[in-house]
Parts: structure tokens; C-alpha cells; sequence
DNA sequence: TTCACTATTCAGCGTTACTATGTACCAGTA
DNA sequence: TACTGGTACATAGTAACGCTGAATAGTGAA
């Protein structure tokens, strides 16, 4: 992916892996998988989970174990009620982001 | 300003100033103010000014010594065409980013 | 001469995503 | 049995970027 996306997920992506778990309880695995399906090509596995586990730590999501058919239990991460909250938040900064661009992109040309 | 901010802005920042010189030639002063005015509000002088040295390194920009009427004499950048084309590509790159999040957040609540 | 405003610079820090690698579990197959 | 490939998670080390805090310097007004 170009170095130019990398620096922009930064802040973004825990965004959109708490709106993603806000649809519904998924796993680390899967949430790459989809990821990559919607064009974050490279999005590497070991930034899913260290994402994960730091959402995890701040008490955003609740975890639980389900064994797998085809490998490891897979820990499942669902939204919590303090989650649901940072998402907001999150929508709030965002759209403030977009609203500042979208004047930009209007006016500087 | 809010942490959340501060993340979102690491690779956006830079897309927001080169937007900025687009429209006009500025200096850092200047635009770290510019950017305290549209709420950016706690925006850090040191900031821009690191982000300046950098796409000057980078070839995205020509600089101009002005002398001025209140202080120290100003380093103007103005954009020139490595930089207008850094700044499509981040436009391209921010485009993808917005589409993917919209679509988030219609489907996820 | 002191203060306030203008204007730039820099060292050190924290956060985040990437790279690269390792572990582990299971199914199919030769 | 041994090998391969897909599933699933984890982590140490690195680079990039924005922030904190402070220093430096020029100008004009009190």
C-alpha cells in the first residue's frame, strides 16, 4: 500500500475496525480478510491484531473464545457500551476532518 | 486537542497545508494561524513547521525569503508541479478513504 | 527596558502502522 | 508418516508523524 494511505489509517483504522465491530462480533482473521476485500490491499495481520489488543486494553470491546472448525479458537470481539461511545466520538472527529477538506478541496481550485 | 485529532492528522495534515499552497503562496506563521482559525484549535506551531521542512526536502515546494514588516524575515512556499501532483494523489488516496467510511457508516448502524 | 507580537527552529517523546517472523491447529494427500 | 496449505493469533523491531516545551530573533509600543 503507498505510504501515503499508511500515514492517513493512522487514527482512522481503530475507527473503522469499532464500526466494523459495531455491526457485528468478529475476529481478527476475519476483520483482515474483509479489510483487504474492500480495497486496503496490504493491510498486514499483525496491525489488525496489535490494534486489537490496544482496543482490548482500553476496555472498548468484549472478547470471548470460540473454537474453530479449521484452526485456533478464534477470539471474538464484540462493542461495548464504552466502545459505542469512542465510535461516536470518532464520527464527530471525522466528520469535522471532512467538513475542513471538503472546503479545501471546493476552494483551492 | 483531542488525541483522536492528533492521530487523524498524521498524513492528512500534510495534504491539508499543500491544499492550502495551492490557492497561495504562505508562510508557517500564517498558515499554522489559517489553521487555528478554521478549529483546528490547538494546532502546534513546532508542527507545521517540522511538516514545512519536510515537503521542502521532498522537492513539493519552492521557498522564498521575504523579508517583514514585523519580525524576522518569512520563508513563503508556494506549491509547484511535484507538489500539485502530490497533492491529486493525496486527494485520489482521501477520496478512497471517505468512500470506504461512508459506506461504514450507513451499513453499520 | 520591558512587554507583546511576529517568525522560525529543534530535541525528545508517544502513538501508530508496517515488516518479519514465529506458534499452533486442522484437512487433504501422497 | 510426512508434507502442504489454509486458518488464526502474537510480537519484537522500525519508521513516520504530530506534540511538548523551549530557545532564538526581529520589531514596535508602553
Amino acid at each position: 500500500m503507498g505510504k501515503q494511505v499508511t500515514e492517513m489509517l493512522k487514527g482512522t483504522l481503530e475507527g473503522i475496525v469499532l464500526a466494523i465491530l459495531s455491526g457485528r462480533p468478529a475476529y481478527g482473521y476475519e476483520i483482515t480478510a474483509w479489510l483487504r476485500d474492500q480495497g486496503f490491499s496490504d493491510i498486514a495481520e499483525g496491525t489488525v491484531y496489535a490494534l486489537l489488543v490496544r482496543i482490548e486494553q482500553r476496555g472498548l470491546v468484549d472478547v470471548e473464545k470460540v473454537p474453530s472448525e479449521k484452526g485456533p479458537p478464534r477470539k471474538v470481539y464484540s462493542l461495548n457500551a464504552q466502545g459505542r461511545e469512542h465510535l461516536e466520538e470518532f464520527w464527530r472527529t471525522w466528520s469535522f476532518l471532512t467538513e475542513r477538506l471538503e472546503q479545501l478541496r471546493e476552494g483551492g481550485n
